[in-house]
DNA sequence: ATTTGACTTAGAGCGCGCTCCAACTCCCAG
DNA sequence: CTGGGAGTTGGAGCGCGCTCTAAGTCAAAT
């Protein structure tokens, strides 16, 4: 597979995806084809997949790097990745409460200008 | 009130203040006493503690100096006041969804480990 | 008189996560 | 053999939201 592809595939740009090696969030680099370029393997693709469904729940780059540390030590480290997961879907949980808690003031404002609109104040 | 009391009662910090002032989120710049040095009143303390629970919900600088135009327009502004509101209400609880969505993917492999560990697999 | 400390300003710097640029190589179609 | 298109690299630049620095003013305490 290109970069092409696998960007079209994950919805990265290629920029991000180079970006994303350099930065040391892939398991090994991707093979390269004769002339230089990027061959991805399925099992690229599939990483990069799911580095981008953890990209999007707001793991920060560090934490994916840090995974894939782990991941490149093999079956030594579902331990410390299961950790790993789970404390960031603490923070992502509490993330969501605290969305969530802080919402209350907009809807106040909101029944607020409401009423206002209404004439009631 | 001085600009460190005002810190002290929001959570943010005296620069971060100054940078709220100067990037438009105020309804006017606080009055100044005769040392030249910020005197904010009980309104101001009001007005930065809403920015400081907007901003906590994730509203952008950008949408904070929007609404600070609004209520500088005084009641002529209700309604466009709570269309935004409602605008950024909309927003977070779309990234909340989403959040929750993205997170499954991190139950999904906690649970794999999980299982992996126990040597089920 | 001096030091301390709280404040003032303009403007620089930073961390994050991209995003893009310049200059280059390579391959293929016309 | 020329042009176009897709890729390569190192490194610069950007948008956001702060965060801090330097240099200065002023008032109260010693």
């Amino acid at each position: 597979m290109t970069i092409a592809q696998v960007a079209q595939r994950t919805g990265l740009t290629a920029h991000t995806l180079r970006y994303y090696e350099r930065t040391g969030l892939m398991l090994e680099p991707p093979p390269r084809g004769g002339n230089g370029h990027r061959r991805y393997t399925e099992r690229d693709a599939d990483w990069i997949a799911l580095l981008t469904r953890l990209r999007a729940s707001g793991m920060p780059i560090a934490a994916m790097r840090r995974y894939a540390e782990l991941a490149r030590r093999g079956r030594d480290s579902y331990v410390a990745r299961k950790e790993l997961l789970e404390a960031h879907r603490a923070d992502v949980i509490a993330k969501i409460e605290q969305l969530r808690s802080d919402l209350e003031i907009a809807d106040y404002k909101i029944d607020l200008y409401s009423r206002r609109i209404r004439g009631e104040e």
